[in-house]
DNA sequence: TAATTTATGTACCAATCGGTATAAATTTAA
DNA sequence: TTAAATTTATACCGATTGGTACATAAATTA
């Protein structure tokens, strides 16, 4: 059930490929936020027109949960996809050294839409910024669930605690997100990243 | 050399207070932010009318960098006083302590003003973002500043990196801010930044 | 008291905000 | 060829944006 209409095969076609003019709408909302984004911006990025946006997306607010969709599912995201490494070691291994990465990728604007998308903003915003602060918690619930997992499997020590575990990393990714848009360099992203691999791996490794 | 008109001893005194009017365009400024946060928000919280904002504090931009200096001075303010501490472990333990504890103060906002204030926005917000983005990384120059310190002193061994101590550090910090916004109970907050006292303590104490 | 100075309240400014009514253009189906 | 369906472009909507002109009120100074 998307909410993007279905190109029907009566009528003028549509002129342009909603795919395409999404992932322009999110290249936006990614630099400026959801109410930092006209939909100026968004009809002049998309290039379309106001009434083939609302025709194709319905209004802002459902064009920017699009976006958000297909910003968790593009080709370098790497949060979800970390959850099936092997080893709870070889999970964080991957979100925080993909997130060095990705946070600083210059093929797109630096940090993280959900992050970044609405931290603080008007009442008007106040249900895209609950929908992303739950976005952020879903992530650290999945990952407590991975590392309860581990532990389960005794993948990780009995002391271990998977709630602490996943706000700590938790809270690294979204630091490193504030980092990207202060524009630190990708090296020194990576080295923080690595700080955080060598405490985890000295505080849990088995060996 | 204030931006904040002095009360001249000729003509109509003003009807308000500056310092608490400033005080409540802060509160507002930190809870939406400088472009989520309208003229009219301020007036309201103030108290005043656009007129009389605008004669006193020069315009919204202007008043936006009072509310930041003043955020800064606050009493609960715990960033720049924890570099006053005796030994960079308790430099560290009073900054992630503090902001444990300052972040979800419920006497306040939550988060932190400097971080949510302008983290992603339209070109008219860009000087402001900008504005944010050197106070982060003043706070980290200033950190890595007393580790060094405290490395020259030897209160740090000689392995410790303290660009990378302060950029680790500085990132929790925003990571915490974050969650401060998601809504962290104040506990779990604490947690975590015990948890990363814990590995400053077992990587870079000297016992 | 009169002149000067400053603050206040109201009413306004052009520009932009998100969103839409309407009619022309373009397609398929009959 | 006509009718139905859909998208397009233009032009507009009321509300709100940050900011200001102007007249009045309230104080000090002369």
């Amino acid at each position: 059930m998307s909410t993007v209409t279905q190109t029907p095969c009566v009528g003028r076609p549509r002129a342009f490929d909603t795919e395409d003019a999404l992932a322009k709408a999110l290249e936006v909302f990614w630099r400026k936020g959801f109410e930092g984004t006209s939909l100026t911006d968004l009809t002049q990025a998309m290039g379309i027109n106001k009434p083939s946006l609302y025709a194709a997306f319905g209004n802002k607010e459902q064009l920017f949960i699009k976006a958000i969709e297909l910003y968790e599912q593009r080709p370098c995201a790497f949060f979800y996809p970390s959850l099936e490494q092997e080893t709870a070691y070889q999970v964080v291994e991957a979100m925080l050294l993909g997130a060095a990465s990705s946070l600083v990728d210059e093929s797109h604007p630096q940090g993280c839409l959900i992050v970044q998308g609405a931290l603080a903003c008007s009442e008007a915003g106040q249900a895209i910024k609950q929908t992303l602060i739950n976005r952020r918690r879903d992530g650290e619930i999945a990952l407590c669930e991975r590392l309860q997992r581990a532990k389960d499997e005794g993948d990780l020590p009995a002391h271990a605690d998977p709630l602490l575990l996943a706000r700590y990393i938790g809270t690294m990714l979204q630091g490193m997100a504030v980092q990207a848009t202060n524009g630190i360099c990708p090296k020194e992203l990576r080295s923080v990243a690595e700080l955080v691999l060598t405490h985890f791996r000295d505080a849990f490794s088995k060996n």
